[in-house]
DNA sequence: CGATATATTGAAAATGATTTTCAATATCGT
DNA sequence: ACGATATTGAAAATCATTTTCAATATATCG
């Protein structure tokens, strides 16, 4: 667990002419030890305050690099900030994004993959990729704004 | 036909101390004749091209009140940048998204809602708004690119 | 119809995330 | 180890959005 992410990661430096350094593996580490969604500022002030000096440009530049090779996706909310998520060994899911505690959710339905499926025949859509992104209250939050 | 739309925003502006100016009247006029999903900015730039000198900012103040009174909804796609759509007169959708011609389709589907409501209720989350985009090759682009 | 209180406008500045620049530094192949 | 070249990171640039504030417009009251 760990070893053939990191294995992806150093194949895809090696065969594109980059290079392999001590930033880029310490960012892939910390982001694979992140559960979740995060975004480059989330993850910039987890390494500093663990006392890894990397920059925030190198965070964001590596960042792109992880999701080139699949291992990370960009998703973005809309409060306009774009999120990696985990890629290799999840399975398809959609989210569940609370609105003020900013928690993510991932689901999945088999009723709502059966509609999508009907209406891509409807169309006649050839699906590439797709988001189902639900904003709301999680069941914590609504308790607290029921005060 | 908009007659309805203008009623509702002057309602709206009346019934919460704000007050009728000519450059909300001019920005909903517009928004109102245009179609599909449109910025701030592009707003702004149709207005002024037609000789309305508005302030971008006012655009922007202005394009939160008709979304405010529901006659627009605001939408991220994942470039980053707010758009707004027609909200009166169209029922509930959500978008297949063409990648090639980036037309773009309004779909629902009862499956679809039905799987969503079985969802939040399984996590106990209060929905607040929702979107589901799924990107893709439309019909006739598939064809242009079988040939 | 004024006069007055208050909301609105718009230019410019602030904000906040992302992206680029560039000189110093590190890496890789030989 | 050397030299070519990629990377780093601080700072600056970019870009959409949001705020500020002085000037202006609107609505209401007498």
């Amino acid at each position: 667990m760990g070893k053939n992410e990191k294995e992806i990661f150093r194949d895809f430096i090696r065969s594109t002419g980059f290079r392999e350094t001590a930033q880029r593996n310490m960012i892939l580490d910390r982001f694979l030890k992140t559960e979740g969604h995060v975004s480059v500022a989330d993850l910039h002030r987890i390494l500093n305050r663990r006392g890894r000096k990397v920059g925030y440009a190198t965070v964001h530049r590596t960042m792109k690099l992880i999701a080139e090779c699949d291992l990370a996706r960009e998703v973005m909310f809309d409060d306009g900030v774009v999120r990696f998520e985990h890629v290799y060994g999840h399975k398809h899911h959609h989210h569940l994004f609370c609105t003020r505690c900013k928690k993510v959710i991932e689901f999945s339905s088999k009723t709502i993959d059966e509609g999508e499926k009907a209406i891509l025949k409807r169309y006649g859509f050839k699906m590439e990729s797709h988001r189902y992104e639900i904003f709301g209250l999680c069941k914590n939050c609504q308790k607290i704004m029921e005060r």
